[in-house]
DNA sequence: CCCCCCCC
């Protein structure tokens, strides 16, 4: 038959040397005792030259054998292995894929005449290699870990389920011996520094191997072991709990203790706490990255007081000595199949190289694409907070109390969108200066056609350094900001449908809406008459969550009554009073900053900077917002002063008509009408 | 060991 063992590969999956897909044959499989779970299995494996029984079956690869697939002197194509510490010391190789290539009946018993693979040699040498060499960058080759060092292989650690074997020195081959680069310092630099990059097997095994530096190997190559390039991985006396042995999240699995990884913080949770049946405690979790891919982390009790302002979004870290576990796919959108839980001796320390550590990255759909994406879809998104609802506590359908916020974000395709933020993201929100928000893991939903929800494990960004948020900055100042009504007729159909309570403003008077003890709600179609500019603007307490009147203090300074303080400055903000009409009647309503802004197309700062310099053009925004029409949302409630009732009307929202969906709704409902 | 992703 045509298989070719893959010599050299015993050897080299020993010492985690890079080796592509071997082929090894199976010499002998043996159930091993095993506690509670599955049968695990050890198998025996041969590359024709060595043979070695130091591997174990992954318990998700137990099928082949109960299929009998695996047989002995069956043929197989190793795919992905990990190797593994046994508290005694002994090294494991589980096999965490494989192919069988060749069934047992189909080979010809046992292949070449291999010998067994001394895994005892540990050269005093290795320790003075640095540790900052690769990972060996030798191709499987003929064995050259042959007593020669002196060192004994019969020191037994009770190895070999299949008992010990005799080594004999198998001659060597030294054409195909390739060394990595090698430095003649000992440990000096961390071993930290390594890039994961570098210690992925699948990257090094492409790798050139560059020629030997000074090195006291030089002189007997012979004597070189691939060992002696990555002596952290091989030895099992250097693989202590210092030991970086440090790998990507792509290849952290449960069965693999030892090992670092280095990764950045793309989000990061507060901390909650929780009481059930099971107890009680606190938690908070986080999630990382590197180039490989991601995985959640979660750290309970002590390990939130140990890590929890340690962690930082952003940053990067060596983290290692956590309990990996098969994660619950249900509460997670990340891309692994495992999660991590902190315990007592996990270890979480910053790194400064974050070279080659994936910075957080977004991949921003624009806005008016969120039409063609699916419901519940995780989206980045990006766009100038050009309004933002205050504050509010709605309570949720299992009764518990929490905060939310929409903002309206507009981007360069003049399509605007409501995220709602929740909880503490929602409170601590300030869209008075409309920031560039960017959101990494929204959920698009379709309510009110399409709108997105942040999700706990969302990260919000304000005014992010990236080119995004700049052209956008750039974009709005320039343009966006005055793309009113008409540019922003193409985005929405008209209102929330069912929630719309529609009304024509004789219809408000008529049914004396308001004069009930709490305010009522109506939507109207409505065209703006006039518009008062005298006294639209006002100078406004600048601190971020104070809008009250200053007074001007004619000494530069703005004084205001609510903060009981003096500022140098104050923020423009707008009340506007507008008359609207419709086809049966007019209203007078007030417009505050948000909806004043939408009306006028125009932020109350540039409205403010106008009118202080260019008096024709600020009349000019007023001019031009007579006769438009658009779709009102109100409030209106009866208010008395001084024994003088009447009914006040605020405008809470100004959305632009969409003409064409206006009419096909009329036409839509007047059919219904008529049926 | 959590696992809440909500409201109109």
């Amino acid at each position: 038959m045509g298989v070719t063992l893959t010599q050299g590969a015993i050897e080299a999956l020993f010492k985690e040397s890079p080796v592509n897909n071997p082929v090894l044959q199976l010499l002998n499989m043996r159930q091993v005792t095993s506690g509670s779970g599955p049968p695990r299995f050890r198998l025996m494996m041969s590359d024709g030259q060595h043979s070695l029984s130091s591997f174990l079956l992954a318990t998700q690869l137990n099928h082949l054998q109960e299929e009998k697939i695996l047989a002995p002197h069956c043929v197989c194509m190793v795919k992905k292995t990990v190797t593994s510490l046994l508290a005694d010391g002994r090294r494991v190789i589980i096999v965490m894929d494989m192919n069988v290539l060749q069934s047992a009946e189909e080979t010809d018993g046992k292949i070449g005449n291999p010998t067994p693979y001394n895994t005892d040699v540990v050269s005093p040498q290795q320790n003075l290699v640095s540790s900052t060499s690769f990972p060996s960058a030798a191709e499987p080759g003929p064995s050259n870990t042959n007593n020669s060092t002196g060192n004994s292989y019969s020191r037994s650690r009770g190895r070999g389920f299949m008992g010990k074997y005799p080594v004999k020195t198998s001659p060597m081959k030294t054409s195909s011996i390739k060394t990595s680069p090698m430095k003649t310092s000992p440990v000096k630099t961390s071993p930290m520094k390594t890039s994961p990059m570098k210690t992925s097997p699948m990257k090094t095994a492409s790798m050139k191997t560059s020629p030997m530096k000074t090195s006291p190997m030089k002189t007997s190559p012979m004597k070189t072991s691939p060992m002696k390039t990555s002596p952290m991985k091989t030895s099992p006396m250097k693989f202590t709990s210092t030991s970086p042995n440090l790998i990507s999240i792509a290849n952290l699995n449960p069965y693999q203790s030892k090992w670092t990884i280095r990764a950045r913080v793309t989000s990061k949770s507060n901390i909650r706490t929780w009481s059930n049946s099971r107890g009680e405690g606190k938690l908070f979790s986080f999630e990382i990255v590197d180039e490989s891919g991601e995985i959640k982390i979660t750290a309970f009790n002590n390990e939130v007081d140990k890590f929890f302002s340690l962690v930082e979004q952003g940053k990067v870290y060596y983290i290692s000595k956590a309990t990996l576990k098969v994660a619950n796919k249900q509460y997670t959108t990340l891309k692994n199949d495992y999660e991590m839980t902190l315990h007592t001796h996990s270890s979480i320390v910053p790194c400064k190289d974050s070279e080659g550590v994936p910075t957080v990255h977004c991949d921003f759909v624009p806005i008016a694409d969120l039409e063609n994406r699916d419901k519940d879809a995780i989206i980045d998104v990006i766009g100038v907070c050009k309004s933002a609802e205050d504050v509010s506590r709605i309570t949720t359908k299992t009764s518990r109390e929490v905060s939310k916020r929409a903002l309206n974000l507009i981007d360069t395709t003049g399509k605007v969108v409501t995220v709602t933020l929740w909880g503490e993201e929602a409170e601590k929100f300030d869209g008075s200066r409309q920031p560039i928000v960017a959101i990494k893991g929204a959920r698009l939903s379709d309510f009110g056609g399409r709108s997105l929800s942040a999700l706990f494990s969302s990260t919000i960004m304000l005014n992010p350094d990236i080119p995004e948020a700049f052209r956008l900055r750039a974009w709005y100042d320039k343009e966006g900001h005055s793309l009113d009504s008409q540019s922003l007729t193409q985005m929405r159909s008209l209102g929330h449908g069912a929630a719309m309570n529609w009304k024509t403003l004789s219809d408000v008077k008529n049914e004396q809406m308001g004069h009930g003890e709490k305010a009522d709600y109506f939507s109207c179609v409505a065209t703006v008459l006039y518009t008062r500019k005298e006294n639209c603007l006002y100078q406004a307490c600048p601190s971020a969550d104070c809008n009250k009147k200053v007074t001007d203090q004619q000494n530069g300074l703005y004084r205001c009554e609510k903060c009981d303080r003096e500022f140098p400055n104050f923020k423009y903000r707008l009340l506007l009073s507008a008359n609207l009409a419709d086809f049966e009647d007019n209203q007078w309503v007030t417009c505050f900053q948000e909806t004043a802004e939408v009306l006028l197309g125009h932020s109350s700062e540039t409205l403010g900077q106008l009118r202080d310099t260019d008096e024709l053009a600020f009349d000019e925004v007023f001019q031009r917002v007579n006769f438009t029409t658009h779709i009102f949302k109100n409030r209106v409630k009866l208010e008395t002063y001084n024994d003088e009732s009447r009914v006040k009307v605020t405008v809470m929202e100004v959305q632009p008509l969409d003409h064409r969906e206006y009419s096909r709704r009329l036409l839509s409902n007047i059919r219904k009408l008529a049926s």
